[in-house]
DNA sequence: GTCGATGAAATTGTTGACAATATCTCCGAT
DNA sequence: ATCGGAGATATTGTCAACAATTTCATCGAC
């Protein structure tokens, strides 16, 4: 692994994975203008393969690209999020509910470990894990439900909300209050209850929707 | 209007555009390939700009991108075209049911000016006015809900089901099926019943749904 | 007659140079 | 000191030629 430039395909790969990954990690403050050029020079890959990488995460409403200004970073305010929250509790409660009819017993084995696994954590103050865990079980449900659409739409609208999600997972307190709601959700759809598993895959959703409320805005920008 | 090639920004522009079209108008029909300089011709365009027209519809999931293959026409199944539906059933749901917790005098009369315009028009037998006057009302509501997310969401999602949308239209006695629950998504919103409102939403794409399911796969391929 | 290989044609992918535009810097006028 | 404008620089957008790959047609062997 050296000096070669990634070409191609590749190299958009890479560069859209490595601004994934730099957004996920808070190396990018929303707002943040991105050069062509540097994202190349940092990425080892040629402007084509970052232009097109751009046009893509942009799809994806990761980034704002204006004509002829360049892209930045998107900001997305607290409205912006509750927003696209509510739109993920309508999908996962969708999700939920087709799980809750279609589980077999495979996916309900590996739904009731996730649920232990994720009182263990809580129990043993494991917030990375607890966060892990909490990842897999929307993942999980989604799969489940066999809603491939909504499983995309929320692949995209949780995407946008990463620098609210690990925000919000360190609350103090937060464990203690989404635990039994995601014991409600699974407990709904091992009992094969479609609407008990909506409702309660909505009521999870509209408790963020709260913490969001009461999130001082992102950072004022640091231009 | 000439011979001049629409170039950059411009070319991506009109390609887009033209793409679209045509799919609406079905004169492309679902599996055929798009070879990059013929569209390029056909919109005098450059070839860069149909190149990123068809990124911007791959995103858009109208068009299926290959590597090395080159685009076709994405072909939506009628299960395909069941799960778009659920996932619109939800969002709409969501959109009629802030509607009817927002909607202002304004938006109200507009509202019970599209539902009489509707009476109208199926009494008179004219499709072709309740069918743009469904977009109307489809639109109208996801707007009035302030739901932006939700919003762009149910573009994309329609964007993707036209072919299925015009011959859902063209069914005889849809209409019959469709105006009272139409009735019932205004007569909701107009209340302030937002629950209601939702319920009317959800209805009424479960009827499209059903509909959909009774629907004959998409003409078996003339590739 | 079918299958597979070989070469030709068509098509997509990549690159680097160039053009157009925006942004910044510096300077002078008020 | 502030504002505005001219030039310089940085940045994005465009293009056409070239490279790589796939697809298609032809031909020969079994």
């Amino acid at each position: 692994m050296g000096q070669n430039r990634a070409t191609g395909q590749a190299g958009r790969g890479t560069v859209v994975r490595g601004i994934r990954q730099a957004l996920a990690a808070g190396d990018m403050a929303p707002g943040q203008r991105l050069v062509e050029q540097e994202l190349a020079d940092t990425f080892h890959a040629t402007r084509s393969s970052v232009r097109e990488a751009l046009q893509e995460l942009a799809a994806d409403g990761l980034v704002e690209l204006i004509p002829r200004r360049g892209a930045r970073v998107r900001v997305i305010s607290v409205e912006d999020a509750v927003l696209i929250t509510e739109c993920r509790a309508v999908l996962e409660g969708l999700c939920a509910r087709r799980a809750a009819e279609r589980a077999t017993e495979k996916d309900r084995t590996v739904l009731r470990d996730i649920g232990t696994a994720m009182e263990d954590a809580v129990d043993r103050g494991e917030l990375e894990t607890y966060s892990a865990l909490n990842r897999r079980l929307h993942e999980l449900v989604a799969r489940v439900s066999g809603q491939t659409v909504a499983e995309s739409l929320l692949d995209r609208l949780n995407g946008q909300m990463v620098r609210y999600q690990f925000r919000l997972a360190l609350r103090p307190g937060r464990p203690t209050q989404s635990l039994p709601q995601h014991r409600a959700i699974i407990d709904a759809i091992l009992a094969g209850d479609p609407a008990a598993a909506e409702r309660a895959a909505r009521a999870h959703l509209d408790s963020v929707i709260e913490q969001l409320r009461a999130t001082p805005g992102p950072s004022p920008h640091l231009t």
